[in-house]
DNA sequence: ATAGACATAGAAACCGATTTCCAAAAACGG
DNA sequence: CCGTTTTTGGAAATCGGTTTCTATGTCTAT
């Protein structure tokens, strides 16, 4: 079963002339080549169009040039929320200009008891095999956690906030709070919250954005204007506005923990007879392509995703580089995005 | 920089009492082992938690237990379509569960000259790396494939068709001439077609399926309703949708080759006061989420994503097994769903 | 009891690189 | 011109496995 190499280090030496030592020194930039040879070596390694395995070198060489990116998914469709397409699209994009490779590898514990067992099998198999690990999402179980930083494999987190890891956060508190802040403004008097999922750390530090907001406008804040509940669907949406609504029927905004949610609150008072934003206004969070396109399209805070897939990958190049740096977090700023869905008329707010 | 392994395998020989070789043939299945020591081995390994390195693995047994999987990709910002995901999860699954890692990437040859040397490079260091490769979109670059045919890498091409290589297709065109039937069979005279990217296989196989319809059901068609812009996204529904209406007035149907043609084209035909599906009828295809929650909701086929990832990845899986056996196309049934963009008080079509 | 067939375990070569370390050559200084 | 230091190139060990091939030990048949 041996897949035979065009041509390998030996090869190559016996061509130039030299010892595969010296191809070997010249490949990887050591010093203590001569000039001569050096120009000799690159010309035949240009001309036969030589490439190292990766297997050998990394054997011998103790690194792997390859990273690997961990999402856990719940359910077989994924999300439909291009959001982690988009941080993985950056993610490789900069760690591949590095001349890594990324390993894309979902964690979803099933239900039955057995299965646990297998993706932590399945990810002993990796660790031999990797220099880095992106960890994508706040939903990484535990155990991975320990498991990574017990083997001190460099990691980066990416949407997801643990102290003593690298991480990479979007600024939500801030943006909820713009968001919060703008409605309070321009007269809002009853703001209600959708959270969606109270298990998300994204979510609950818009929440706390949300409430910020209120206190640093000066506005009284009642939490009985707050629903959190599972998923963060458009279903979601559609629940948590009627939900609000029945609540208290003098509501005069809803902030929605994300755009999908928004779109459910739209439909749901839309039903109810409710115009937006004269009635009601509604805001978003993510920027979907999709919020611009609903009636009203939608007043939201984009994220900027790709960015935040590059920095990830700046980030862990920089570790596995140096592994003993003290890590942080990074915070990524975000920005507003006001449509119709919070009132056209109003002046834009200063960015 | 030496990572140190935890434990090799002539450490577990050594705890067994046994050779490294007698551990590899127990790890590997071989036969000629006794069943005692099979057994007091096992348990070693077990035990001391023992996981092969890989690289050492594939150095000496010439296949890596890795895929590749690539995307073109044309610009920073991914289409939001999740299509592309679903499918990456999907041959995630399958392969993984098969013991293999999966390698992601990305080639998207940048508009600088100097770009396209840099992915081939890329992909140098990658082909001695993986035992066979998914390549995913009907964008994927002809060198690429050569390449990929000249050094017999196991391949397996998604929603792509190119004579000589293992392909999954969906059956686009089943699915738009159900749609074309399913209109005229309901009295539509005068169906447009917003084709979209003129490049796309799927989308003038959806094309070829729209003039099926016609020609089964006896109508006849006119190739002036039809647009082939560039892009495919709610823009190029929306300017397509305009452009029809100018040219015909009398139009009473518009199939778009995806959801989000549909979307725009929804707005389009609002701005122009038709009402939907009264005065015309509208269709998309590929059913993303998006397509159930837009006024009205949208008729459409929904493509099994999740599904075609896997069977790729069983594909895969084969040829890398047995590289010699034939290649062929799979072509992945879809499925209408009627909504009432076109009608809700439509009897539902048989399947 | 013994020759021949067969099953089993391990020694050693190998996969394709990197890295250490030593010897030869070149450069230098007086 | 010779001894000393510095450069330079390569031989050999190594990374952690797999695989071949041989030397045993075991089993059967006569």
């Amino acid at each position: 079963m041996k897949k035979k190499s065009d041509l390998k280090i030996s090869d190559v030496a016996k061509i130039a002339g030299v010892s595969p030592a010296t191809v070997s020194k010249v490949l990887n930039n050591k010093p203590g080549i001569s000039l001569r040879l050096k120009t000799k070596v690159l010309k035949v390694i240009n001309d036969s169009n030589y490439q190292p395995s990766r297997l050998a070198r990394g054997l011998a060489s103790g690194t792997t040039r390859t990273m690997a990116l961990v999402i856990k998914r719940n359910h077989p469709r994924m999300m439909n929320d291009p959001f982690y397409e988009e941080v993985l699209h950056g993610v490789e994009n900069e760690v591949s200009s590095a001349g890594y490779n990324l390993i894309y590898k979902s964690c979803e514990p099933d239900e039955n008891n057995d299965s646990e067992f297998d993706w932590k099998n399945d990810f002993n198999n990796l660790y031999s095999y990797i220099d880095g690990i992106f960890l994508v999402g706040n939903d990484i179980p535990v155990d991975l956690l320990e498991e990574v930083q017990r083997r001190k494999i460099p990691a980066v987190l990416v949407d997801n906030s643990v102290p003593g890891f690298n991480c990479i956060m979007i600024d939500n508190i801030t943006g909820s709070k713009l968001l919060t802040q703008r409605l309070i403004v321009h007269g809002k008097k009853r703001i209600g919250f959708i959270g969606g999922d109270p298990d998300s750390i994204s979510f609950l530090e818009r929440y706390d954005g949300f409430k910020l907001g209120h206190i640093e406008s000066s506005a009284n804040f009642s939490s009985e204007l707050v629903i959190f509940n599972k998923g963060a669907s458009v279903d979601s949406g559609y629940q948590g506005a009627k939900e609000l609504i029945k609540k208290d029927p003098t509501i005069d905004a809803i902030i929605c923990a994300n755009d999908k949610m928004a779109v459910g609150a739209i439909k749901a008072l839309g039903e109810l007879g409710k115009r937006i934003p004269e009635d009601i206004a509604v805001t978003g969070f993510d920027n979907i392509e999709w919020s611009e396109h609903t009636n009203p399209p939608i007043t939201t805070v984009d994220v900027p995703r790709y960015l935040i897939g590059q920095l990830a990958g700046k980030r862990l190049l920089e570790v596995v580089a140096n592994p003993n740096i003290p890590c942080y977090r990074i915070i990524v700023p975000v920005s507003l995005v006001i449509r119709q869905s919070c009132g056209t008329n109003w002046p834009q707010a200063a960015k």
